[in-house]
DNA sequence: AACTCTAGCAACCGCCTGTGT
DNA sequence: GACACAGGCGGTTGCTAGAGT
């Protein structure tokens, strides 16, 4: 905030700063304006609106305003059941690209799919349920399973062939086939039934991840006592699962990828330990990770208990120690993911996982970073590496192993060279 | 009535990519 | 190839309204 930046010419918000452009909340009149140069101009060149309208705002934020306010087909008021689903679909199979949702998602913004999503994703978590349904993540894991995604395929050399392209190709989850069956009005009569943070505070144990490991099974009855504070009293549902799915969907033994599992880890949901167990014995699962263009990570969606160390967290502290992500040791196999016997798995995946669990690693003690093998597979560049030698960023630390554009990502990813890549046999990528 | 908490939303921030010179 | 610029993207922050305490 407020560091000036030089890198992106006018375009950048230090700019705005440097030429005293108005922030903040737009005025009506300041719409008008901005509304009678795109009538004029047409959108883009946006750097020019203060030029041609007068208006004191940054090219970008003009653009902002357009693209998430002013333009003509956007579609105004709350997300419609129809649209959730869909959303719930796209985020499924491409996590967090927002744009790219957008596009799927006429008259909606990317930055209200976001705000939609984020939102949404808050109210789960401190519900304790999963971002996703059951089903989906179940099917999820299936498709992994089938597709020989399993610690008991696993050779331990995880040889070349292994890692064939066709082995790597991703294609999203085609959700046309899957038939959403109330999942929307699940939801919606589970959101009714969140609880106050107060509540959780006044009774955390409920809300602590072994709880949530109840909400995983499809058999999950709400906790007797649990009582909503905001909503009016409504019988909490017994849950049989959101989606319906059809066999011909999940009977693709020989299709590969179908499922974006990151993404679906991308609840970040705590006591999804299933899921969690097939992150770490799936050889390829990286690639399935969030987005194949630029190995993404979940964002940052905590489950809060640091509020509230209890007894979890003394009863087991790497839990505790990971207590914001989903990415804890499955309760359900004991493995740990050095137990993976993967080369892939010998600490590099669980580099990238625990290293990148959305926190900012500060401390150059930490254990995330000395279990980790991730330094001897990758580069870190004077940029991103600060005197303790570790990144502060987990996102930075992704994007230094990986192709740097994203086309490059992209590009790289489908031929497989990514892996290879990654594997250390072209590691320089930078220019 | 005052306070607290949360959801929802708008806007900002910083980084990145593409393009033109 | 280096550089500047325009624009896009995803993450984050801050404000406001409404509901509960």
């Amino acid at each position: 905030m407020g560091k000036v930046r030089h890198d992106s010419g006018g375009s950048g918000d230090d700019f705005a700063i440097d030429k005293n452009f108005h922030k903040g909340p737009w005025t009506s009149a300041e719409d008008q304006l901005l509304i009678a140069y795109v009538d004029k101009h047409g959108d883009g060149n946006w750097n020019a609106v203060q030029k041609h309208s007068g208006l004191s705002r940054c090219g970008k934020s003009c653009r902002l305003r357009w693209v998430n306010h002013l333009r003509p087909d956007l579609k105004k008021g709350s997300f419609t059941d129809k649209e959730e689903q869909r959303v719930i679909e796209l985020h499924a199979s491409m996590g967090n690209k927002w744009a790219r949702m957008a596009a799927e998602l006429p008259g909606r913004t990317d930055n209200e799919i976001k705000n939609f999503w984020n939102t949404r994703v808050k109210r789960l978590q401190r519900l304790g349920l999963p971002i996703y349904p059951d089903e989906v993540r179940e099917q999820a894991l299936n498709a992994a399973a089938q597709n020989g995604h399993n610690t008991d395929s696993l050779d331990g050399h995880h040889s070349q062939e292994s890692l064939e392209l066709d082995c790597l190709e991703i294609p999203e989850f085609d959700f046309k086939y899957l038939q959403l069956n109330g999942c929307s009005s699940f939801y919606q009569s589970l959101l009714s039934s969140v609880p106050t943070g107060n509540q959780m505070r006044q009774n955390p144990a409920l809300f602590q991840p072994n709880n949530i490991y109840n909400v995983i099974d499809s058999s999950y009855q709400p906790p007797p006592n649990r009582k909503r504070v905001r909503e009016s009293e409504t019988a909490f549902p017994p849950y049989t699962g959101g989606y319906a799915v059809s066999d011909q969907v999940w009977n693709y033994p020989s299709t590969p990828g179908q499922f974006n599992v990151a993404a679906l880890q991308d609840s970040h949901f705590l006591g999804d330990a299933t899921t969690t167990t097939t992150t770490y014995s799936s050889p390829s699962e990286p690639l399935l990770h969030g987005g194949a263009e630029k190995l993404e990570l979940p964002s940052f969606q905590c489950f809060d208990t640091q509020d509230e160390p209890g007894d979890w967290e003394t009863q087991h502290p790497m839990q505790a120690l990971e207590s914001d992500n989903t990415l804890v040791m499955s309760p359900l196999t004991d493995q740990t993911p050095s137990d993976c016997p993967s080369s892939f798995c010998d600490g590099l995946l669980e580099s990238v996982v625990y290293g990148s669990s959305g926190e900012k690693q500060t401390d150059p003690d930490s254990p995330l970073l000395h279990q980790s093998s991730l330094l001897d597979h990758i580069e870190i560049t004077p940029a991103t590496a600060n005197t303790a030698g570790h990144n502060s960023n987990a996102e930075t630390d992704l994007v230094h192993f990986a192709p740097t554009s994203s086309n490059e990502r992209r590009t790289s990813f489908e031929s497989g060279d990514w892996i290879r890549q990654l594997l250390g046999e072209d590691r320089d990528y930078t220019k």
